[in-house]
RNA sequence: GGGCAGUUUCCAGAGCGGCCAAAUGGGGCAGACUGUAAAUCUGCUGUCUUACGACUUCGGUGGUUCGAAUCCACCACUGCCCA
């Protein structure tokens, strides 16, 4: 009995007749650590710590709702010893209200060069020492579940976007057994610290429709609480990413919450919201900003740029965050070109501050039955190298 | 006044007769980054040219040599030491 409720709340379709329609919808999933309203973008993580960015930080003044954290990572460092001990991930880390915690999948797929695959698990090799480690379904969600994860991710091969039909079907065949096993698990292990835990499977199939609809179908059956899709953003283009997601939602169910895997570029979260998706995540915010690139209201800027050296406008004077209207862009790009930590700081803060309210905006719009209108008007501005 | 060391492309600094438009680092300029092995990675950085290539550079002037950033002479600066 998943505590996990989604509320669906308003559908683009409602939206009056002759007007553009979209299939976005907006939504509330409850939670033992709070309500997230949606669509949602959910800040990474990934070892148990959103880069550079504190936790009231996230909580105050980026307005996150729900972080992402990562089970091989944790796994690896601190490890399930410490994290039971500190009472889960939640109090270990100090933000009380929802984590989701991806299975480790992708670093099937980004650690490739340090893992082998079978029938059984993964083992992999740690980046961090070189030691081998197992991963199976079954002990993926004994992590998750000591982790303490308010969602927990079924553990999946994440293949290449570019992968063969075969590689792909028997890759998806294999996430699907996992999943069955993943489900198991659940079913014969307890929440713990006293909140529940929700299994999310993930969907797969790469590029091909026909795996794509079988992969859905077969998540909609388990009847989980929400679902995934995955592997997407892996190096194909984004216009196929885009139809992967249109059609999976054709194929999920529309009363649980859609949560596409890794995705992405604020446009892409806004054209994939027109498809029904609820939920993302993404590295680029903190990434892209540690590396310099920001996303804004107006578009675009790479504040390493010398153009920036004398603008002394705020980062962002059209955002409802501090940090963006209290610093300039050329303090920001001193502080980049000095490589001071603060400049990571404030880009981090700022970008995702930015997705979130974005995420914030396009629910408003939909509520007031204008999605795709503010849609195509919006990705046109915040799209825009400056 | 005497002795020694040095003067290289934006900076620091290699090079000590041809493979040098000149290592390396820094700086500068630009690009990449999508369930984080990433405060990372990749280009470009004398001029002209899409490129091939051509042209002008290594304190100044003059020489030696087929050929000089590299050898010689003088000059100009700079640093250290002795008076």
């Amino acid at each position: 009995m998943p505590a996990l409720q989604f509320l669906l709340q308003h559908t683009d379709i409602n939206s009056p007749k002759g007007s553009l329609q979209t299939k976005a919808r907006a939504g509330k999933i409850t939670t033992d650590h709070g309500e997230i309203h949606t669509p949602v973008f959910m800040p990474v993580g990934t070892a148990g710590s959103v880069k550079a960015v504190t936790q009231q930080q996230l909580s105050n003044e980026i307005n996150a709702q729900i972080i992402l954290g990562n089970t091989y990572h944790l796994y690896l460092r601190p490890g399930v010893e410490v994290l039971a001990a500190a009472g889960g991930l939640h109090k270990f880390m100090g933000w009380n209200k929802p984590i989701l915690t991806d299975s480790g999948g992708y670093q099937v797929f980004s650690l490739a060069t340090n893992r082998k695959i079978a029938e059984e698990g993964v083992v992999f090799q740690s980046h961090i020492d070189g030691n081998k480690h197992l991963f199976t379904p079954e002990n993926v969600i004994d992590i998750q579940r000591s982790i303490g994860a308010d969602i927990i991710m079924a553990f999946d091969e994440c293949p290449p976007g570019k992968s063969e039909y075969i590689y792909a079907k028997q890759s998806m065949e294999l996430t699907h057994r996992w999943l069955e096993r993943c489900i198991a698990r659940m079913n014969e292990t307890e929440d713990k610290y006293g909140c529940t835990q929700n299994l999310f499977p993930i969907v797969q199939g790469a590029t091909f429709a026909e795996l794509r609809k079988h992969s859905c179908e077969f998540a909609a059956s388990k009847n989980c609480a929400g679902n995934a899709i995955g592997g997407v953003s892996v190096g194909e283009p984004e216009e196929t990413v885009y139809e992967i997601a249109s059609l999976c939602c054709e194929y999920l169910p529309a009363d649980k919450p859609r949560y596409l895997m890794g995705v992405g570029t604020p446009w892409n979260m806004l054209e994939c919201i027109g498809f029904g998706i609820d939920m993302f995540d993404c590295v680029m915010p903190t990434r892209n900003g540690r590396n310099g690139m920001l996303f804004t209201t107006q578009g675009v800027i790479n504040i390493k740029n010398k153009k920036w050296a004398t603008d002394f406008s705020p980062v962002d004077e059209g955002l409802p965050c501090e940090t963006s209207n209290y610093y300039s862009k050329a303090y920001l790009r001193h502080l980049f070109s000095a490589n001071e930590i603060l400049g990571l700081q404030i880009a981090s803060i700022h970008n995702l501050a930015f997705y979130v309210w974005l995420m914030q905006e396009a629910r408003n719009h939909i509520l007031q039955n204008n999605y795709a209108a503010w849609k195509t008007a919006t990705t046109e501005i915040i799209k825009q190298r400056l």
